[in-house]
DNA sequence: GTCCAGGCATGCA
DNA sequence: TGCATGCATGGA
């Protein structure tokens, strides 16, 4: 993988199985916007960034190395081989044609912060009403960042708001679980860090004991939020799937169940 | 108007 | 342990 700046855009070649349309708008992040070329707007912590992708280039706008270094190449998760676990999955019959048809699902390195906090909104919700949300959720308490972006509001800050303000926001049923947990993470009661290190069941544990978070929360708060690529998180449209699995998961999903999980989410909303 | 969405807490058996 | 029910809201 060879990284060049040129004109203050970064160009990363050559990188394999990345489809931005299939991984930034995927439902496992609801903050990129896809621009009129085809390129990609979004905020990760509190760096903005474009990005665009030629042929096997990948090229970063907005940025600058150090931040690559340092943040982008792990969120994007460019070191890990894509291809070589997409190989072992598609010893599995259905997500061999699944992987055919929608090759370039990554699994992005999320704030787990943000990525609790979204899942908490997601619960019963459809994805265009959750980008809703949370594009309101940050414009309102997020950090301006300038051409109209702004970063995932901090628990401390939201922490300050009452239920009636997340109501505000159309957060619905979920206001007095986001109350809660901005009120617990911004304290330390409970303390996102120390569970990330811990083992996935373990971690699976201490999530669910938070109000408003269920399995399907945890699950995805792990796989997209903390590295934990063998969660398999359960929505209505993976129990459909499940029924293609009847004697459990193959073993060739196992280390990754996570990756194969959203193939599958992504076959199950295109074909059931 | 009805139905559904990346579910959860609660009450009850 | 498992199952039934209520829950907010915008889009189809």
């Amino acid at each position: 993988m060879k990284i060049t700046e040129k004109n203050g855009d970064i160009f990363v070649t050559p990188v394999e199985c990345f489809d931005l349309d299939l991984t930034l708008d995927c439902g496992q992040a609801f903050r990129w916007k896809k621009n009129e070329d085809g390129s990609y707007t979004g905020v990760a912590k509190n760096h903005p960034l474009t990005l665009k992708k030629e042929g096997d280039t990948l090229i970063l706008k907005n940025t600058d190395k150090n931040i690559f270094d340092t943040f982008w190449k792990n969120y994007f998760d460019l070191d890990r081989d894509y291809k070589k676990i997409c190989n072992k999955l598609k010893e599995d019959k259905l997500l061999s044609s699944t992987i055919d048809e929608y090759y370039g699902i990554r699994i992005l390195n999320q704030d787990s912060w943000e990525a609790l906090c979204s899942f908490v909104i997601s619960q019963q919700n459809n994805i265009k009403r959750i980008k809703l949300i949370i594009d309101r959720l940050c414009n309102a308490y997020g950090e301006d960042l300038g051409d109209g972006l702004y970063s995932f509001p901090t628990a401390k800050r939201l922490s300050e708001l009452s239920e009636d303000d997340f109501n505000a926001l159309g957060c619905g049923y979920r206001s007095k679980y986001l109350e809660r947990l901005s009120k617990e993470v911004a304290s330390g009661e409970i303390d996102l860090k120390a569970i990330k290190k811990l083992p996935l069941d373990q971690a699976r544990k201490e999530l669910k004991s938070i109000y408003g978070v269920g399995e399907k929360v945890a699950n995805c708060a792990l796989l997209f939020g903390m590295g934990y690529y063998s969660a398999f998180p359960l929505d209505v449209w993976m129990k459909r799937v499940m029924e293609y699995y009847p004697d459990g998961l193959p073993k060739c999903f196992e280390g990754y169940e996570g990756i194969a999980q959203q193939y599958l989410f992504h076959w199950a909303r295109n074909n059931l």
